[in-house]
RNA sequence: GUCUUGUUAGCUCAGCUGGUAGAGCACGUCACUUUUAAUGAUGUGGCCGAUGGUUCGAAUCCAUCACAGGACACCA
């Protein structure tokens, strides 16, 4: 990276003047004595003192200069710190000989940290500002920030160079304050309930807990491959056999998979495990929950996404049999024949494989004409054994699983269930992944013998659900990528042809 | 993966059916001591994403590639 550019040449002139007058452009002494948002509302009640204004006030604040409205020997300027804004009067009498023609108004401009001492008074058109008698560069910026009005809008700029989306947008600082707000009121949530909160391996040697294909890496020292964890299931469980009775992680899941509005190759999400409950206490908490986060957050219970509304109040529970003939207007007679079902897809334009078994058939059913539907918060409950390995079976019908997933604007948010802890069928039903895995499906799960002999040991019975954060936060803060809600979402390198050519020529 | 729309100054965007590259903001210079996207005057700034092709002539038409956005399919 050269500074070729002529806007950057001009600042990192301006830069040196400064320095060469003795004023160190990248100061590291700052004297602030408050923040922007307690600067206004100290001095709240200037409205009431003579002339609008007290000089026995003295306050220092910095930030980054966002508008700057030269007017001969006086100047207006606007700093933003984390904050908020604040309005500056610079006037030349007010500052040291010399300062304000000679340096302020020629080498301090939009984009530069300064600090500003001075009093608090209120302007002619009513706005409660600073009166500045110091003024102090603490961090010339030698590349020009985007346009004052309009900001970055061109997306990839705001996710590669997430820095300058967080100066120019505030509403993209609002959508990770909260974000990070959701993640703190989780950890204390399940803190509050009695759950431990634990750390559990990112470096797998056999992945598990989920299908999806793992990044691989290698251990050098030891010789071996590791995998990036697509889950940390199979640990937190391991944890239930060792006595733990209610663990939780807040983490990152990593999966080799395509990157779209939902999916990125790393996303957080909570899994928690809770021994002697079932899948009934877990819709309980997850109602809880839910109302923790809105309460704390101060949110409305009625929320806006896009052009829907979802009601926050309204949880409602549906066997997912039922829901196919009362919100998929599916026919009920065909919903238990396989054959019939096969048919009823096709001819609506949804190809299905002839071998699928009965479950499996009815869970296409449901992402056909159920799924889009959910918009309010729906648990669907009572889901086809034969796409629920992990799930305890019902008692009461051996056909399906203690497991539901909650949806949401037409999307999965969770997914919960009672726990299988019998090792002989975990152990029967990882063979038969492995049957699936050499038959060519390669995010099936792979056999994990310790997984299988810490269940031998006895894990109480207990529930255990997973909820994806990332997509939490997209729906608490009305965003339609994943993208928006995450720091620095994954994205391609650009390839600059240059330094290719360079290391060609090196070879 | 498929389809589709983009890529022009630091940023936000114009640029029609091919004929020497435009605006606003920012920046430089000048004026202005209560402005609110300050204002007025004036000036600098571009290999029009990359590579090929068609043409006397390409930002514009065609092809390929790169990156991004959106939609659809699969996975959280």
């Amino acid at each position: 990276m050269a500074f070729e550019n002529k806007l950057i040449q001009q600042r990192i002139e301006k830069a040196k003047i400064l320095k060469d007058a003795g004023y160190n452009p990248y100061a590291n002494d700052n004297a602030r004595s408050t923040t922007i948002k307690k600067y206004l509302y100290v001095n709240s009640d200037i409205e009431e003192k003579e002339n609008k204004r007290d000089e026995k006030r003295h306050y220092c604040v910095s930030g980054r200069i966002k508008f700057f409205r030269m007017m001969g020997k006086a100047s207006f300027i606007k700093i933003e710190d984390e904050s908020g804004m604040l309005q500056i009067y610079v006037a030349r009498d007010n500052l040291a000989e010399g300062f304000y023609n000679d340096f302020f108004k020629k080498h301090f401009e939009v984009g530069d940290i300064v600090e500003v001492g001075g009093f608090p008074f209120i302007t002619g058109q009513g706005e409660l500002s600073l009166h500045a008698t110091e003024v102090k560069m603490l961090t010339k910026a030698i590349s020009p920030l985007p346009e004052k009005f309009h900001g970055v809008t061109d997306k990839e700029i705001r996710y590669r160079k997430r820095y300058l989306d967080l100066i120019m947008n505030n509403d993209a600082r609002k959508t990770f304050t909260i974000r990070s707000r959701v993640i703190s009121l989780t950890r204390h949530f399940f803190e509050n309930k009695g759950f431990l909160e634990v750390e559990t391996p990112m470096m797998h040697p056999i992945p598990g807990g989920a299908n999806a294909k793992p990044f691989v890496t290698h251990h050098n020292a030891l010789g071996i491959d590791r995998y990036l964890r697509i889950a940390p299931e199979l640990y937190l469980k391991r944890l239930i056999v060792g006595g733990f009775e209610a663990v939780f992680e807040i983490n990152r899941n990593f999966r080799n998979e395509g990157m779209d509005a939902t999916h990125n190759p790393e996303f957080t999400s909570i899994e928690f495990y809770w021994a002697y409950k079932n899948y009934k206490d877990l819709i309980e908490i997850t109602k809880e929950y839910f109302r923790y986060l809105f309460e704390h957050l101060s949110l409305p219970t009625i929320l806006p996404y896009g052009d829907l509304e979802i009601n926050f109040d309204k949880f409602s529970e549906i066997p997912l049999l039922e829901s196919l003939v009362t919100i998929g207007e599916v026919p009920p007679e065909i919903i238990k024949d396989k054959k019939s079902i096969v048919e009823y897809l096709s001819a609506r334009n949804f190809p299905v494989k002839a071998e699928m078994t009965l479950g499996q058939l009815q869970g296409e059913l449901f992402d056909a004409f159920v799924e889009k539907k959910l918009i309010n918060p729906t648990f669907i409950t009572e889901y086809p054994v034969e796409i629920s390995p992990l799930a305890r079976r019902s008692d009461k019908n051996l056909d399906v699983t203690e497991r539901f997933e909650l949806f949401i604007a037409g999307r999965e948010i969770s997914n919960a269930f009672s726990e299988l802890n019998d090792p002989v069928d975990q152990y029967e039903r990882f063979k038969a992944q492995v049957e699936n895995k050499d038959a060519g499906d390669d995010e099936a799960h792979e056999m994990d013998e310790d997984f299988i002999e810490a269940l031998s040991y006895g894990m109480a019975p207990c529930a255990g659900q997973g909820i994806g954060m990332d997509r939490l936060v997209m729906l608490l803060t009305n965003e339609h990528s994943i993208r928006d809600v995450l720091l620095f979402p994954a994205m391609k390198p650009i390839i600059n042809e240059e330094k290719v050519s360079d290391e060609d020529a090196l070879i």
